[in-house]
DNA sequence: ATATATTTTTAAGCTAGTCTAAAAATGTAT
DNA sequence: ATACATTTTTAGACTAGCTTAAAAATATAT
């Protein structure tokens, strides 16, 4: 069986070869996991033995199929967590990361697969990420950037890029949330702001960044 | 924060010393935890600086009130723990300790407090046992173990003085669960066994190993 | 009270995982 | 192509937690 730390280096792996197309990089890992660099060295040299993932000095590290599938695995838990943690106990969506971080090492596969039946199999996790199924299958779905959008054109907010607090707390302040429609009124050109209707309500001028982090279903008007 | 070696070793102690009133002994520790007994000393040494309990050569341990705290709270954590998988995962009341056992360590004071108030506050868990308050309180309840039930006497089981699969099977296969109503209608002097009546419908025969360790709440008759 | 058995502690050493500092390799700019 | 900057690895050392084997202390039986 894998060790808690194991199991975080191989989703540390896994995130950033699905963010960056190519290897992991030793710098990069230690960055992800709050580590020093000479500890990943070790570690991955230790670990490389276990057939999680390829490792040549100084070319960083690819997962193999095995490291694949138990890095879904580890979502997959995170993410039904986080459900539960919303949807059954209310927290909100800014408050559920650290304890699905915790609660996603719990070693019982029955456990999920009564939690996952619990929640009704839920396809999405409150942040709207994709939650693989027990074959590790993520299901697929049409989003853009709010910022994509044209003046006018309007969607439905289905999840977001980034999962800080503080990002998350911004659009708890506008009341955007997963389910929320947002109508383009207006790119503002002078720092790529824009202005938008909320919920055909209010109207609010939202940041470069924010609209760059929101995703979107779009609306065929 | 405590490693979940150190809450485990406190746990421990906690169960050690209610049971035998006096001091944990090493071997008592070592045992309950699997581990060697030069394990223990080395632990005890190490961890007598927080002030979990009180360490002198050669005399066992006890816990200080921090230590009766920490103890508390973990059974607090466990039991709710074992609620939330029998109740609303349908697990059954013997597949649930180990997984209880790991979400024990579950660090996050507004995760159990929001679970309790999910199940509603309960008072037991689902093998019977009291399940303390935020402050550390237990319920205590009235009953005697179905062995001390005279000829003709009637109760309720309550609960269950070992939590092992086997045991728990054992009343599985004689639907005795937590409610059942049991009937004394004779004590065989021969083993100790008795002959009782389930749920006012099925007669057997219960060894005496198993009348000592079943909790019966007394009916009036 | 002495011998024997049991329990506890000490000593030495192992693994997992971490660190800092220095050395080596790689990448980049002129 | 050389110099400089960055990244990665190596080396040595630390902590938590564990082990076995032997020594010391305590308990028990005659």
């Amino acid at each position: 069986m894998a060790s808690e730390t194991e199991e975080n280096y191989i989703k540390a792996i896994f995130k950033i070869t699905e963010k960056n197309q190519g290897a992991a990089t030793t710098n990069a890992i230690a960055h992800h996991l709050s580590t020093s660099p000479a500890s990943v060295t070790d570690m991955l040299k230790r670990l490389s033995s276990k057939d999680y993932f390829h490792y040549e000095k100084y070319k960083g590290v690819y997962l193999t199929s095995k490291g694949i599938d138990m890095a879904t695995q580890l979502i997959r838990k995170h993410r039904l967590w986080e459900v539960f943690l919303v949807e059954k106990l209310h927290f909100s969506w800014d408050q559920v990361h650290d304890i699905a971080e915790q609660l996603e090492h719990i070693d019982s596969d029955e456990l999920i697969t009564r939690l996952d039946e619990y929640l009704e199999h839920p396809k999405y996790d409150p942040h709207g990420d994709p939650i693989p199924n027990a074959e590790g299958k993520f299901t697929i779905r049409n989003q853009v950037t709010l910022h994509s959008l044209a003046k006018n054109e309007k969607g439905t907010v289905v999840g977001v890029r980034e999962h800080d607090t503080p990002f998350l707390q911004y659009l708890n302040q506008f009341k955007i949330q997963l389910g929320t429609t947002l109508q383009v009124i207006a790119h503002i050109d002078y720092d790529h702001s824009m202005k938008v209707i909320i919920d055909d309500e209010v109207e609010h001028i939202l940041s470069l960044k924010a609209c760059s982090n929101l995703f979107i279903k779009k609306s065929i008007i």
